[in-house]
DNA sequence: ATTTTTATTGTACACGTGTTCAATATATAT
DNA sequence: ATATATATTGAACACGTGTACAATAAAAAT
């Protein structure tokens, strides 16, 4: 099943695939499919896993390095970007503008409870409800980066990008304060 | 048209609606649809273009009020939040995990143009590249906050979100640096 | 008023959707 | 090996999609 999915976007976008075509294609019927799922996007999120362990991973790396010292940050330390680009096929999916919002918000979260654990872990907290809004804000901006290198067709270097992560953090570091 | 599109939108979530369901409403034959739009959200995009030049506005006043010295701005000048919960039936659906990217981008396309005009009309700008990173990233930023007002139902009260945000911003400001 | 242009309608078609149901196949247990 | 449970299949159904085309209606031009 997600054979056959990965097989028919390489010859079209994901919202363009039927159920019925994707059937066709794993030479399985349209029944059993219904049994298992309710839509093509839920055997593409299946497939996005895969691609969200790697991104934790990816993202977690500079706070291991830094031992969540994130002031102490490098260019090279940062792994986000490299693992953005390496699964690029799948970005271009989730940021296009046909796709539903769901897979936007598996990276939020997916970013967000990273960000969540090395602040709490690391500052204390003053009011929890601030802190959501702090949270989101500064997760949200990361994404806000990929969209602007989406938009420029993932031309811009990986060492760019990280360079301006860094002028950017370091402008306007919510850390400090803590 | 558009009038049958809000009835519909009075009884159902906008993914459910169809085109045969709102030319009967509408009661319009379905080829005639066809030859004014290709789907249901061509319709809604028409009726969110309203929204978004009030945005506009609600977005640049504190802009003008503090005459594009962002440090200076003041709580009640913030009238963003105003805007969104007036329209908060429409951004429950933008925000709909079932939704296409497109209404997200119209938002973030939206806020980003007042982000940069703000910024290069008052700032010498060094790269451009660059600033279009930075300007995406408070952007969306921003976004991130309305995200997290969602996701807490509305509940948050506006004045609480407006001091948020002159905190995250005073925390976190870009512009001190220009 | 009558022609000409443009917009709308009804009908049809091949395909997709989501659901139901009995029939068949496959796996698991005894 | 045989019975029992579970999975898959094929066929059918009412509805939606996108497209095509001739027929009719409405608007604009002469």
């Amino acid at each position: 099943m997600r054979l056959a999915l990965l097989s028919l976007l390489k010859q079209k976008p994901l919202e363009t695939i039927t159920i019925a075509e994707l059937c066709r294609e794993a030479t399985i019927n349209r029944g059993t499919f219904y049994l298992h799922y309710k839509e093509v996007h839920e055997v593409f999120k299946e497939y996005l896993e895969v691609i969200v362990e790697d991104l934790k991973q990816s993202y977690e790396e500079p706070y291991y390095k830094t031992n969540y010292h994130i002031q102490n940050l490098e260019a090279d330390m940062i792994k986000i970007f490299h693992h953005v680009k390496e699964y690029k096929d799948f970005y271009q999916i989730i940021f296009d503008e046909r796709i539903p919002m769901m897979y936007y918000y598996l990276l939020f979260d997916t970013i967000r409870s990273f960000m969540k654990e090395s602040i709490e872990g690391h500052f204390e907290l003053d009011q929890s409800i601030q802190l959501d809004y702090l949270i989101s804000y500064q997760t949200n901006a990361i994404l806000g980066i990929l969209i602007e290198w989406h938009r420029h067709g993932y031309a811009t270097s990986i060492q760019e990008l990280n360079q301006h992560l860094i002028t950017i953090l370091s402008i306007n570091s919510p850390f400090e304060k803590y």
